[in-house]
DNA sequence: GTCTATATAAAGATAGAC
DNA sequence: GTCTATCTTTATATAGAC
């Protein structure tokens, strides 16, 4: 029952409308409209309304992210560069994870449990990995120490930072940009 | 006329709240709330309603931001380290400039020529100037040559992010963290 | 599973008294 | 300059027919 096609129409017009804009400039009409129904409808498939379809949403993007995350990672073998450019190669694919946005404009208009578990979940998926490969960096010798979940929280917020400049505005691609970005972090982290 | 103790209150909790939660999640009402004042006084001070405010207001905190870079620029002398440092400093000490939100969330919700306006302004007031100090820095042959646009879009992006934890959660200041990320930028920017 | 119709509440905005 | 009252539109949500 918690598939179907329609319901499948109706999660992925959510999930793209809640990543890009956020919980309160998006409405039930809009995603509605996106999965091409009725607004009345897509209470048949979300029964907990917006604010629980966002919940769900938002799950459903961080285990994404999860996975994406982690292979990028596994594909990295033992070599920080190639983690963290895995890491950069699957976050300007995806819609942008806005943390700033979703800590001071979506929590605060949500349920405080619901708000507190997703921004753990959020700082859980996005961050912690980051703060993982480098601190086995760390342990391999390859950086000088530091506070590495400052560094990390750095490195994310670069590259979701990425996402600022609209498609059109680009001169390179958001890769290469990421790329190069990790690659300062890096020989700064190695220096000294 | 633009001036009164009771319109500079309405302007004041406009800022913070918007500067906070973006456009779509503040409410007339909201704001009325903070100033102390019933929503239909507001439209008293800003007859322009809603959207009109949040341009102005944003106008408003672009410009005090332009001030303050340009100040901590100045009194950073001709040492990148110093300039940086400087901006940080601000930065961390102002309400979080989200860019991502502003292009995503909250400039499609207002008028197109208003949203193109804002996003240039925000784009020559925050970004520009750090541009602007690499390119300096660059000529005096402090750092090597890059992106030195893609890099400085990536320190604004940095420093912006240490607002996505609240302040209960910090165990060092924002400014401590601010810093040594801007200390491994530099030494990556040096290296090589 | 989708729609029409409807309820309810909230938001943005205006008129006019004080 | 601030309020009460009111209007309009939009948003979330439910009931029930098909």
């Amino acid at each position: 029952m918690t598939h179907s096609e329609a319901r499948e129409r109706v999660l992925q017009a959510a999930e793209r409308l809640f990543a890009e804009r956020g919980y309160t400039a998006v409405t039930i009409k809009d995603i509605a409209a996106a999965a091409g129904i009725h607004h009345a409808s897509l209470y048949h498939h979300a029964p907990q309304g917006k604010e629980g379809l966002f919940v769900e949403i938002m799950e459903r993007i961080l285990s994404r992210h999860q996975q994406g995350i982690s292979d990028a990672v596994r594909a990295g073998g033992d070599d920080l560069r190639a983690q963290l450019r895995g890491i950069a190669a699957w976050m300007v694919a995806q819609a942008p994870m806005d943390m700033v946005r979703l800590t001071h404009s979506d929590m605060p208009a949500i349920d405080p449990a619901s708000a507190r578990m997703l921004g753990d979940l959020a700082f859980e998926t996005m961050i912690v990995p980051i703060v993982r490969v480098l601190f086995a960096a760390r342990a391999r010798g390859e950086i000088v120490p530091g506070d590495l979940g400052n560094l990390a929280g750095g490195i994310f917020s670069m590259l979701q930072g990425l996402h600022t400049l609209p498609d059109a505005y680009l001169e390179r691609s958001r890769l290469d940009m990421a790329n190069e970005l990790i690659d300062v972090m890096l020989a700064g982290m190695k220096a000294r």
